[in-house]
RNA sequence: GGCUGCGUGGCAGAGUGGUCAUGCAGCGGACUGCAACUCCGUUAACGCCGGUUCGAUUCCGACCGCAGCCUCCA
């Protein structure tokens, strides 16, 4: 039985869908003014380990994503640029779904923008303001009126004397109160700006996936997902604006995850301490950053270092070593497997507990190697192996490619040469020649494995 | 200052009131011409101080240390 830790509860749910056999997941995604780093990659391969594995357990999952497009930083950077916001954002949405991509995350089922969405977020504040949760005021802006709204401070574990006493903001005049936050921001003369009741504007950012979440997936939906970082403000508004408007409960589990860190602080832009995906990723394969990004829970911080990622490597390298000499037996799947299987689920249902899972796999792996090559069995338990993949997103390439890495032009011929020269030496019993020969190819990054009589070789 | 959460072996990282995490690395052995791969064996941990208990790393309390949020942020 799947359990989630609830935010809003501090403590693991059992899952219960508010539809018997569907999953309604939203998740907030990303401001397109730059790259992705390590820290959104986190969210995006830990989303969608978790959307492969409710479907896994036979949920039709509705996942939707959303697209900030419009925003103070993106028209900071497109001015910065000279180049206009759609360019910058079209671009930069672009350059999301490449590292999306790469890294093995499944598209979502829909990912709405912003800027594709001002009708409804116009809609969703008159209705807040009809309902006296909101106020425009003079100078065209609207405000949430968090006075009114009775739950403010649930998720985040406050209350509003609390946040009053923490106020580090300066006052805007424009507020009744500081605390309240901006719906709808009037337009200054630069700006790019949408008509609405209040004239010239654009919408905050709270409402945005207010209004795209209950227009994609309804008044309330099962699970709303997204950074720790997002969960005050962002996600308090968003439950003051959405329980406002609608009058029930918005969300039934809330799910965020920790943060990437680096030497023990936050990664972010801010700080300026980030790597970006791409960077990562012309030194690691992506596998390699997913399961570095699995081997801890997702609620935990993880730490960005070197070694882990190379720990990862080494690690994810064993079971490619392990599956190239074995052909996994089709058509195996991980829910039909009595003891494994149950293990992996049992640790998956603990509020996916990846790192749990990932030893049960390493348990496949070591059972996988101690069968005769060729066995039954071991077709199976790669069988099986790919399988639990398939829910990690792991083992999606194939064995070869992944240990040869990606060939420059020729290397493959001259390893191939090298190897056969050494062939001769070893027949010849010239050991010093054998060996002279491997430490070439050493010196080249290229390991050799002799085994069963044959040679095979991989990139270090 | 307020509110959350965390502190596990050389590193990463699960978990548990009393018996095994797992991975990387190390050590011993098998295999190998030697290695690599693989296998077998093995070392080693639960921040500090009290309390509850027959027994606590695990529960409770104090303390110390760290992180996050309180402002844009995944």
């Amino acid at each position: 039985m799947l359990q989630i830790h609830n935010s809003l509860t501090k403590q693991k749910d059992i899952f219960t869908p508010i539809e018997e056999g569907k999953v309604s997941l939203y998740v907030c995604g990303m401001t397109v003014y730059d790259l992705c780093h390590v820290g959104h990659a986190r969210v995006m391969v830990v989303f969608d380990v978790v959307t492969r594995y409710l479907r896994a357990s036979g949920y039709d999952v509705t996942y939707i994503r959303n697209i900030t497009d419009i925003d103070d930083k993106i028209i900071a950077r497109a001015n910065q640029n000279g180049e206009s916001i759609q360019s910058l954002t079209e671009r930069f949405i672009a350059e999301m779904h490449q590292d999306a991509d790469a890294l093995g995350v499944l598209r979502p089922d829909q990912e709405p923008k912003a800027t594709e969405s001002m009708p409804d977020m116009i809609a969703m504040i008159e209705t807040l303001i009809a309902k006296g949760f909101a106020y425009p005021s003079d100078n065209g802006d609207v405000y949430y009126d968090v006075s009114e709204f009775d739950g403010y401070g649930k998720l985040s574990g406050r209350n509003i004397e609390e946040l009053r006493s923490g106020e580090r903001v300066a006052v805007n005049e424009a507020k009744n109160d500081p605390l309240d936050f901006v719906l709808w921001k009037a337009a200054k003369p630069e700006e790019p700006a949408w008509e609405s009741p209040w004239g010239r504007g654009r919408p905050g950012w709270h409402i945005e996936c207010s209004a795209m979440s209950s227009t994609c997936l309804g008044e309330q939906f099962d699970i709303h997902g997204g950074g720790q970082d997002l969960q005050f403000p962002h996600h308090e508004n968003e439950i003051a604006q959405s329980e406002g408007a609608h009058g029930c409960q918005s969300v039934n589990y809330w799910m965020h995850n920790g943060f990437v860190r680096i030497d023990d602080e936050k990664m972010s832009k801010s700080l300026g301490n980030f790597f970006t995906v791409r960077e990562v990723l012309a030194r690691y394969s992506p596998e390699v950053v997913r399961y570095f990004i699995l081997t801890s829970h997702y609620r935990s911080p993880l730490n960005y270092s070197d070694e882990s990622l190379e720990q990862a490597k080494a690690a994810l390298t064993r079971y490619y070593t392990t599956l190239r000499d074995t052909e996994g037996q089709e058509g195996v799947v991980w829910q039909q497997d009595t003891d494994y299987g149950t293990r992996f689920r049992d640790a998956m249902d603990d509020d996916f507990n990846t790192a749990l899972a990932l030893s049960v796999m390493a348990d496949v792996r070591q059972a996988l190697n101690k069968e005769p090559a060729g066995s039954m069995q071991a077709a199976y338990l790669a069988g099986l192996l790919y399988s639990f993949g398939d829910v990690l997103g792991l083992f999606q390439q194939n064995a070869e490619d992944f240990l040869l890495g990606d060939q420059q032009d020729d290397l493959a011929e001259t390893v191939e040469a090298l190897i056969e020269a050494r062939k001769t030496a070893r027949e010849e019993k010239d050991w010093a020649k054998a060996d002279q020969v491997r430490d070439e190819l050493t010196a080249m990054g290229i390991i050799l494995e002799d085994n069963a009589g044959k040679t095979t070789w991989r990139k270090a």
